[in-house]
DNA sequence: TTGACAGACTAACGCCGTTAGTCTATAATT
DNA sequence: AATTATAGACTAACGGCGTTAGTCTGTCAA
């Protein structure tokens, strides 16, 4: 095997290193292929294509960022468990945006083995209101809205939305949070009135 | 004037045709060229580059969301305007996405002439909370709140995000609107409370 | 009648992803 | 140890992209 050592993973990890330093829009076969010191039709050897490509960048990101969201839920509950998401789902997409693009640009659609990730996603968001006493569709109504409100803050953001405005974006967000934190609670106690 | 007849314009509204009907990632110069029956080279002689039509294509996008979202309100207040406006809004980027893409890919950072149109974005919401006794502060936080779940929530479900669950979409999104709604007055109450 | 010019054209450049075909060095087999 | 198979690099090329330069032509104003 000449000119060895070089493994699919490491391709997916030398491509997601290029999104994070030069952007998402800056990742070409060519590109790619300098930094490993290769020719760009050589790629094929290890990927099908570039989108294949993109989508492990994908699956990494994901994982990634999974992991950020369980740590950062350690061993709270309930509330803290949930402003401890919302903080490092926040601090990822804002501290590493071109990585939090990849998964945004993701179409869950198309894939099966991409609906195996988008349970990635939504797992850590059920953990934190684990404490709560909700039926399981009441949660995943909740998990999709928290996660439109993480989602929808960020990408705002990222867009230069939120710049217009003289009041401080991470005030905005504490609201959006604390809001969401008062719909758990209201839910809750709707329960135990018509329980009652 | 050879081969007159064809403005600006014109061109900036073919793209926004062509996007809607074949998608955002069929428009190209030359795919353009064509439905206009000329050469793509002869673009150039109307706009700048492809990426400036892009952003008119987007003042387009944004006016007509604006459009929709204003006749929804009509003359409704509080929670009904609140609930027609993010109705509007759902139905906007459910019914027409790729247009809707359009306005979640323009970067507002690096024009000048895009801030007004990210007023534009931002009126109709501020129109809708005018009932509410709030000040100006809490409602630009909480502009940014509405418009983040709206857009999560578009976003999220137009990615195929949502396809998991056999829960309703439509309900989650009433949830969060809801929940919106219970922030709003929540904030309204506390208010009164300090001052009394 | 003539000159200016808007607005089309062709040709070409350098980028992109991708495929086909070739060559070579190593690993496995005899 | 000699041979064969193969992984994995290479060059060359294709069609598509946005874009520029330079050219030609028809209409409108002087």
């Amino acid at each position: 095997m000449p000119g060895k050592g070089l493994s699919r993973e490491d391709i997916v990890t030398a491509a997601a290193e290029l999104i994070e330093s030069d952007g998402l829009d800056r990742l070409s076969a060519r590109e790619l292929a300098a930094r490993l010191h290769i020719k760009a039709a050589s790629l094929y050897n290890h990927i099908r294509s570039m989108d294949e490509l993109h989508t492990g960048v994908g699956y990494y990101a994901i994982a990634e960022l999974k992991r950020a969201q369980l740590q950062a839920i350690g061993g709270k509950s309930r509330d803290d468990a949930v402003r401890a998401l919302a903080e490092s789902y926040y601090r990822f997409g804002r501290g590493r945006p071109e990585l939090y693009k990849v998964i945004l640009s993701l179409p869950m659609v198309k894939n099966d083995a991409l609906q195996v990730a988008a349970g990635d996603v939504v797992e850590p968001i059920m953990s934190a209101m684990s404490g709560y006493d909700l039926t399981m569709e009441q949660k995943m109504h909740l998990q999709r809205v928290l996660r439109s409100i993480m989602h929808g803050f960020i990408s705002q953001e990222e867009a230069g939305c939120f710049r217009h405005f003289p009041v401080h974006v991470s005030e905005s967000y504490r609201i959006a949070v604390e809001g969401f934190i008062l719909l758990l609670k209201n839910m809750e106690n709707e329960a135990r009135h018509e329980n009652k």
